[in-house]
DNA sequence: GGCCAAATCACCCCTAACGGGTGATGCTTC
DNA sequence: GAAGCATCACCCGTTAGGGGTGATTTGGCC
């Protein structure tokens, strides 16, 4: 650690990126009236944005989605990938779950809504510096039911034995009689066997049916 | 909406649950000292938080998960079933990501630390009131990750035509040949060339790697 | 000790599905 | 007019699938 002079922090270093001036210094003096934050650069377009991150290596970037010259989630993508200790804050008008989800995948670490209130956006800077994730109140929404749909509870349960749920997950995998055996070094016999009873007990006839069941069960994927 | 006294706002209706008495203290003078707020009700138990919902139909409750005489997540699910108009907000010490996704299961529309700032809880609140959701940014990570994982990038083709992959989807599905062909209305003919290009240009040659595929590339689930 | 469910394996049957070919026809699109 | 896509046909041999029936062992439970 370098000296500093007594009463001034270590202070958040920020690039903003939006393709109108007036939001951005707009930004600017809403940021910088904190005392522990500070702009370090402002671009216009996603390439310069990209170019600053570059630069500057700042804490964090906040970027809007709708720029010209490569967009905000495209250059989230890419500065994510080159300089993952860039932290990326997406915000944006954008309402749509589309830009939400994608900015996820980019590896934004906050979606916030422009029409949010300006404490949301400072709250969201501070959960993103300590290593969190903040996610816009009216889209996390989404984000949960597409989790909850996914996960049933794991309760509601099947009357399955555990060997024979092993053993349907198999075959919903895809996997063969013999294939399965081989897996679980078991004779060939005895899948089949188990095979009949999951039919029996669940009522199912056909590999399909099993499957279907076996991914509202959520066993494909662990 | 019946009149009210000049200055009088329409204040947010709580009720709050934890087993501390000190804490529930704490909570109140902090929740009563906004002017939007008021807190309706006090609970040291799940059931008695049950109880409180029922009797005083608040707009959210506040609830912490360890308690004796049914948790707050149990208590979060019944109230939810019951009152589905009354939102809960969690709020724990438990950073487990166990309680955290359990709690989304059972319906909360937020989760927050107890060791986050009083300026979080308040932000919470506000942000439910309004329909929203709010994770703690601690957590919220958990659930992006799961989500990326599930959902990868869409684009990164594949080498199989759209039809193709409608194929490679029922296939995986477990429909045999004759279903999938009755389902597109195609001679099963067509279908098994579908297959055996499918193979062919991925490289696969069973069932089992077909299923792997699909999964990575998220065809099951839509 | 007796009972039951779970798990294991064996053997039979027969149909259908599977995978591997080869070849051919329209239809767009470039 | 070549290329890619989608469609269909027919042949072939293997084996997996779905359906029975019966048997053994293990472990837990009363």
């Amino acid at each position: 650690m370098t000296p500093s002079p007594a009463g001034v922090l270590e202070r958040t270093r920020l690039i903003i990126a939006d393709d109108h001036a007036i939001v951005r210094e707009g930004l600017v003096s809403l940021l910088e009236a904190e005392q522990d934050l500070t702009v370090v650069g402002q671009a216009g377009t996603g390439k310069e944005a990209l170019s600053l991150a570059r630069e500057h290596r700042p804490d964090l970037a906040l970027l809007d989605v709708t720029m010209p010259d490569m967009n905000g989630l495209e250059a989230t993508r890419q500065i994510k990938q080159e300089l993952p200790e860039v932290e990326v804050l997406v915000l944006t008008m954008h309402e749509e779950e589309a830009f939400f989800f994608e900015a996820l995948r980019a590896g934004a670490a906050g979606y916030v809504l422009k029409g949010a209130h300006s404490d949301e956006l400072l709250t969201a800077i501070r959960a993103v510096r300590g290593g969190g994730i903040h996610l816009s109140p009216n889209l996390a929404g989404e984000l949960v039911r597409d989790y909850v749909e996914r996960h049933p509870e794991p309760s509601m349960e099947d009357p399955l034995t555990p060997r024979e749920r092993e053993v349907l997950t198999l075959i919903a995998k895809g996997y063969s009689n013999s294939e399965i055996a081989e897996q679980l070094t078991l004779s060939i016999n005895t899948i089949k066997t188990h095979r009949s009873r999951i039919y029996d007990k669940l009522d199912l006839h056909d590999r399909a049916s099993l499957v279907g069941y076996a991914v509202r069960r959520g066993l494909l994927h662990p």
